[in-house]
DNA sequence: AAAAATTACGAAAACGATTAAGTTAATTTT
DNA sequence: AAAATTAACTTAATCGTTTTCGTAATTTTT
């Protein structure tokens, strides 16, 4: 390995030269910072990450706290998609990414313990449970900290706007005329409470009340649980006209079901989806359904949390809402009315 | 920051009898040492990563090199079931995993080079483009170094066992009474030549000959280009009894061809698929598909890779062949012969 | 009881960088 | 021309560990 010295050897200046030279520092000349770096290059001379990190305290490299509570992973596309843009950002700004555990090796350390010890600069945590005592020591650390998709008051957090989002989705369905419109929900969690709350309130601005069966709780990303909610939509003596599922697989268990009802999409019902992602594009009917922007989320997500790295002193936690949109498929039918 | 100083200090022993209890070095008392892991314990005391990895050249951290050639990304399933599980195995045994880029900052670096500036143990090549020098660089280096899906003759390889998979499904098509069968493959890579060839082989084995126009080359993932195949092979006049897809997306492409056919799933024509995952246990019918196992190759490679970076002497690289297994659904009719 | 071996510790160097403070020599100011 | 400033380096300390070697005290062997 060519390190600093081997460099200075070379070049017959002392070992701080070298590094100024290398740093662009300004008290070094001209033509000695010119032969630092040639003789640099020439060796393949390449910094000692651990040595820098040890002496500046800064180690460039940032923690993403991922806990997978579904069990889906980060086999889901919205998440493999934020982790995607998250890199790229954070590496086009010089950070590497890092995962958080919670058992590194046998001695079983918290999470916080972890981003101590690997001197994380900063950490992001894209998916977890909120109420772990471990995950509140982490929010309560001292380490710049960016949440997604959840509100801790101290916090920046970037959310996907579930309100506006559903409030869209909702005007839409509306505007095609339907006006019994039922609602399926996965798990209870802040994020389905939002997308539940917009779709009522959105309905009650519209005039209209939603029974209290149109509302049904099943689990995301489990067609099994949603077409059974579907099957008991089905059955009831006033059906909905449309139903909204809450992600792609919850569509494609209500399809199946709906199917085994003889019935047709969107001929004899309307469906429409929420955080749709490429399957939703590629499914006959196209699903209508709201995408959420995991791209800007994820680059979002690293820009501020860098942003709090680099300015420690000034930088405000702040709350950024990033909207998707809606694509529209062919799974709702205009209603005349 | 509490450091092997502080609780040398308050123990009233030197720095160096602390680091020994501490990583349980024989030569420091009993009692000695008991008082002295129970005081780092009170202070809450972590080793400080970057000082231990300059001391001892050992980062316990892992680069895994994913260049997304496709642009699915981590979005493919298979991809991040594979990271997944190389996540889970690398930290239970005491190693981080850090994602390798070529562009740290602004000063760009080569793979090997960004491996090297972070000390990396050892790298994982998950998916990137063999022919690129600056990979071909990495695979040439010092590093120890596994790749997936792909054998460089020195170095330690894990691979989809493709050929017995695509061997298994054939055979099965061919129990069902197919014998007009056509193949729809992804772009031209090793994997694909080795599933194609496999396809051919099994075939002719039981004496069934392939007509070429039977072989549809499309895109991985691409419902559009997989359902242009699938148009023309409806157009033959020997139509195929059976479509082997590359892949569930595939799948759907042509599946939804099939249906502005007029044409029914497995009533009219059988279809199987290649690469099965969630989705196609959900989709209706169920499609009968091989399923490679992302979990054991992800977890393989951390353990080859750790075995590789923890005896560097004795290690011999090597090729292991995960085998997958085949999912019955009800795409693939029994013809009666 | 003397010699040998073992145990339990400490001193100090080293890993590879950064950086504050000091030192010349050259240049500018007055 | 003397004083002050600036430019270009160097010295040396430091970050937090690990590890080799040395040493004193204790135990075992003969």
């Amino acid at each position: 390995m060519v390190t600093l010295k081997d460099i200075s050897e070379s070049c017959k200046v002392s070992v701080a030269t070298v590094s100024k030279a290398l740093n662009g520092q300004s008290d070094v000349g001209e033509e000695t910072s010119r032969r630092i770096r040639k003789v640099a290059s020439e060796l393949g001379y390449l910094p000692n990450a651990s040595a820098r990190a040890l002496k500046t305290n800064r180690s460039h490299s940032i923690g993403v706290l991922f806990v997978d509570k579904t069990g889906t992973g980060l086999r889901h596309e919205y998440f493999s998609g934020i982790l995607d843009s998250l890199k790229v950002e954070a590496e086009s700004r010089g950070y590497d990414i890092t995962f958080i555990s919670n058992s590194i090796g046998r001695n079983t350390m918290s999470y916080a313990g972890h981003a101590r010890y690997r001197r994380f600069d900063g950490v992001i945590i894209a998916s977890a449970d909120f109420k772990d005592p471990q995950v509140l020591e982490l929010v309560d650390s001292a380490i710049p900290l960016v949440v997604l998709d959840y509100v801790f008051d101290s916090r920046t957090a970037v959310v996907s706007d579930n309100v506006s989002g559903m409030e869209e989705l909702t005007e839409y369905i509306i505007a095609q005329g339907h006006r019994r419109i039922a609602f399926i929900h996965g798990e209870d969690t802040t994020v389905t409470q939002k997308r539940l709350a917009s779709f009522i309130k959105t309905c009650a601005m519209h005039g209209i009340s939603i029974p209290d069966g149109f509302i049904r709780q099943a689990l995301y990303h489990d067609p099994k649980s949603s077409g059974l909610a579907t099957r008991e939509l089905l059955g009831l003596a006033e059906k909905p006209t449309c139903i909204i599922y809450p992600d792609d697989f919850s569509y494609i268990g209500g399809m199946n079901e709906i199917e085994k009802h003889g019935l047709n999409v969107p001929g004899d019902i309307s469906v429409a989806g929420y955080d749709g992602i490429l399957l939703s594009k590629v499914l006959r009917p196209r699903l209508t359904t709201f995408e959420q922007n995991a791209e800007e989320i994820g680059k979002t997500a690293a820009a501020k949390l860098i942003e709090n790295i680099e300015n420690p002193k000034t930088y405000i936690p702040e709350t950024v809402s990033v909207k998707g949109h809606l694509i529209e498929g062919e799974s709702v039918k205009a209603l005349s009315l």
